[in-house]
DNA sequence: ATACCAAACTAACACGTGTTACTAACTCGT
DNA sequence: ACGAGTTAGTAACACGTGTTAGTTTGGTAT
């Protein structure tokens, strides 16, 4: 009754070789001469038994697992809303599946980073981690680099010497904001995507300034905030901003997410999109397009970013050194509908 | 200059004990009685050394990987825009973690599924696995049971006898009707979630045909339609309902994501939500009440939904029999203001 | 003094695979 | 005929752990 486990032993007998003959033909051992007519035998055994390797034991002897890790860093309550993870995974299991490894999740609260890092790594779990959303007060990133497994970080840690796959963070934001200001707005709120300790937020929110910098404008500190990854901290933030009663007449929000209730925000005051204030979003999340209206905003090549990240690190794991250290992708600013030009 | 693997033996000897002892200590084994000095001993030792156990030589002897698996049965494009995934993902970590077990996400793309679905069991790489969104003509669901390993369905296959956890579509769609029927409307479109194969949507459908019987409306199979997960499928059957020019007041639409490019498409043709065309969703996902106007839905409580399923799995997995086999979660009318009364 | 027993530990096997070093047989050029 | 090389295959070890059966030590009852 106990379904009995195959086992490449099983096969040989079967095929009338020995388990290493097994193996070599499996494992196409190129080294190994072997009849073609031996190797038919085997796979014939193969297929009658429905055997499959023991993943466990194949680990166990090679050292590796054939399994990468993404590493969510943020909490639970944070990805829940994070409209991008999905095409993270879709892109992640793309490049996973054509090189045979597997996907590993994991998310680590805040507190006890460190631990995670490590158990991963040295349990052998997996051969390599992808991290996300690094934040720049994470101690366990240092201690990662001694445990010496194969990490890339999506989102770029600057003073860091892992490797990386981001967008110019910087850059990009400064692209949504001069748009705003070519039509014509000049006083222009900033709600950031994230805390200060997230390394994109405090980019995006320099790259703000930079513009308005360029643009001779007097930077008011006031009309600065810093959003929380999802809708509700875009719905408070916003809400705070238009109690200042500082009349602006556009915002840049540095994440779809955070649009969504910064824009409900908005509609709750009784203002109107882009009549009354032009909105500007930041990621282009599968919703963006079809808002009402349409949000205006930066593509984040999500699933390029996604699969650069694995690529890369599958670069790592073989030992091989990737082109790019850091590797920086191309954003683009998606003009939709939901900024009007101030006349 | 190479890391030397720490094992147990290496704390073994530092502890000056043997390798049996460490792994007695470490495991908590209550048989044995081992003296707390030299407990502390060993635990002075792992921490010294920083031993973690190799999971690999773990999973091979004790026939268990501790993961499981999340097997979503979709094309990668359609788990691109699902807004559900990450709150599934994030439910099941929770337990996961709770229980020391690991997530292992895998897609199948539809072609060739059985493989998949056997490899990763027999393989051992997971103890167990949750398939999501399950599809009626899926023929590798039987042999699956051939191979024993513990399984969980989030989403029901009505003639199967596999565990499952889901909620009652057919109720809650009709949940979703009935409330539009109460508003006063009578012609009243559907856009299902999903092409029929997927169990869900044809259940959903049902629920909108009981509906409209119940109050002994004649039905109209042309303003029944399927959509395909996606918003872009909702705009498409949107515009074609439109286009049949049959004056519908409401619209059902059996998933917020299809409802979201549903209401483009309404936009798109000058109608207003709700003045002109009432709407209720299903899922409740982060956007819908954020939308303007905000959503009315049925809510569907996917983070129950993904820590049943856990629970129910580890249960299976250790040998209990889960209390029910099929369990069935609540559904909920969220009323919000994206369907007006009928006068 | 001997038998017995519990406490504290250990030697040795099992798990299923990859791989190295080795053997036996067969071919071939000289 | 003979050494050299190739072909086809195998025995045996390694990987790092959990676990069983067994061994020593010291104490205690008979």
């Amino acid at each position: 009754m106990t379904k009995k486990r195959v086992t490449s032993q099983d096969v040989a007998n079967l095929a009338g070789v020995s388990r290493t003959t097994v193996s070599l033909v499996l494992n196409d051992v190129k080294g190994a001469n072997i009849p073609e007519a031996t190797r038919q035998r085997v796979f014939e055994a193969v297929k009658t038994l429905g055997y499959v390797p023991n993943e466990a034991a194949r680990a166990l002897v090679s050292q590796r697992s054939k399994a990468i890790g993404l590493v969510l860093t943020r909490d639970p309550s944070h990805i829940d809303t994070d409209a991008f993870l999905p095409r993270i995974i879709t892109g992640l299991l793309e490049v996973v599946k054509k090189h045979n490894l597997r996907l590993l999740i994991e998310s680590v609260n805040v507190d006890h980073q460190d631990q995670v890092y490590l158990q991963l790594a040295r349990a052998k779990r997996i051969d390599g981690m992808i991290l996300s959303t690094p934040r720049i007060d994470d101690t366990a990133l240092r201690q990662l680099e001694d445990v010496g497994i194969p990490t890339v970080m999506m989102g770029l840690l600057s003073d860091s010497d892992l490797y990386s796959v981001d967008v110019n963070n910087r850059l990009a934001a400064r692209k949504a904001v001069d748009y705003l200001l070519r039509l014509g707005h000049t006083k222009i709120a900033c709600i950031s995507n994230a805390p200060e300790s997230y390394t994109a937020s405090p980019d995006r929110v320099q790259g703000y300034r930079d513009a308005l910098e360029a643009a001779g404008i007097e930077m008011d500190n006031d009309l600065i905030c810093f959003g929380d990854f999802d809708p509700q901290s875009g719905y408070d933030r916003m809400k705070s901003l238009l109690a200042l009663d500082k009349k602006f007449t556009a915002a840049f929000v540095a994440s779809d997410n955070v649009a969504i209730g910064a824009k409900a925000a908005l509609r709750a005051a009784g203002l109107k999109v882009p009549d009354d204030v032009s909105l500007i979003g930041f990621d282009d999340i599968p919703w963006a397009q079809y808002s009402d209206p349409p949000l205006t905003t930066i593509r984040l090549p999500a699933q390029e970013l996604a699969k650069s990240s694995c690529l890369m690190l599958i670069d790592i794991m073989q030992g091989l050194e990737p082109v790019d250290k850091k590797l920086i992708l191309e954003t683009e600013l998606v003009v939709r509908s939901s900024c009007r030009k101030l006349d």
